[in-house]
DNA sequence: ACCTGAACACCGTTCAAGT
DNA sequence: ACCTGAACACCGTTCAAGT
């Protein structure tokens, strides 16, 4: 094993690098191999096609994706604050298009396993938990990939046209609206979870149903 | 005016026909010049660059999906099935990588129109008949964009683990369980959404104050 | 076995030249 | 004014040839 050949994670390594410092385009094959200064050949033999690249890249970035969670308060609040945590963590991503490169299934499990354990240290089973692990993470990672397509309007429409809700502005939102929106859907996600979560651990309710009405 | 030359809207109607014909690695500005049987050179005089076509391919995709609404029922419901079929219309697509092509920000006001129309009828002010087309929408969007790029594992893979909720194995998602985590989901949304109107109807909770704990 | 130089078949984009 | 042939500067990918 000679140490100046190239190893699977110098390149993928290298092609964080790149996307960092010159954008998606510049994300080539052979920009990654000329800044480790081999020919693209390796990149095939121990990668795979830039499809493959981009995947790895992908599942690299999402996988340092970390959110520190305190463990005060009831789970409910706990699960806001981890998820506006995801928000920004997803949000600082050095390109937001990785998030739909998701092929990665597990690459966000490090950012979710704080979440999981507060949920199951609140008592909650592990289904349950698991599933609003799943809710929330899909609806932020959804949230923020529509968010980088948005153009935002000045700050305060809303005052000229008179709506008192965020959102309410028919002719755009501004960058404190999208937080709003993002705040109230995660809002609305964790009551539904929480009457579940109710409603399923009370007696009356029937053990072994699935849920109401799903 | 001489008919034989080509329109704005020739070229991207082309380029809608090379995107579903050969896919979006198809979709080359040689190729659709080639479909219309001129040179690259009016692309760019007529459209702009690729990322322009891509921006008005989008549009154009997206402008075309409609949701039909029956007004039966109370405007919670009728919300519901219209999330459904938005989320029907998005994933026929033939590329759902024009979802975060979204520079269109207008594009989805036709499919969105029933919805507000159906809201108005049912006494909401416009300001939030506009949040909750807005909310809806975006996650709808976001739902469908973050599923494109998940691996569904084979059908019934709760009852291998034991879980009795959707979404709630840790090893993946069958198909049946995203329609069910989609649902979920549109629910808890509307289920918010409802009480919020309920709120602010009501004249004690004060008028002219923000949404609580907004 | 593993790497390189060179090539192939494409791209997006633009130029001088035509009409 | 608008289009074309041709070119430029790149791509992703792979080949025969080296070591």
């Amino acid at each position: 094993m000679p140490s100046t050949s190239i190893d699977r994670d110098d390149i993928i390594a290298a092609a964080v690098e790149v996307l960092k410092e010159r954008g998606s385009d510049g994300l080539t094959m052979r920009a990654v191999a000329a800044r480790l200064g081999v020919s693209p050949i390796p990149l095939y033999t121990k990668v795979g096609d830039k499809n493959a690249l981009l995947d790895a890249v992908a599942e690299e970035l999402l996988d340092q994706v970390r959110v520190d969670l305190d463990d005060h308060g009831p789970w409910a609040d706990q699960a806001e604050r981890w998820a506006q945590g995801l928000r920004r963590g997803l949000r600082s991503l050095p390109d937001r298009r990785v998030l739909l490169h998701n092929h990665g299934r597990w690459a966000l499990v490090g950012a979710t396993r704080p979440l999981l354990v507060a949920l199951r240290a609140a008592g909650l089973p592990r289904d349950q938990s698991v599933r609003i692990c799943r809710i929330l993470t899909w609806a932020t990672v959804g949230f923020v990939a529509v968010e980088a397509g948005v153009d935002y309007v000045e700050d305060e429409p809303h005052l000229a046209y008179g709506s008192t809700v965020p959102g309410g502005d028919p002719t755009g939102v501004s960058s404190t609206d999208v937080d709003a929106l993002y705040s109230s859907q995660i809002r609305f996600l964790i009551e539904g979870l929480s009457r579940e979560v109710d409603e399923l651990s009370t007696p009356t309710a029937g053990r072994g149903r699935r849920l109401p009405k799903g």
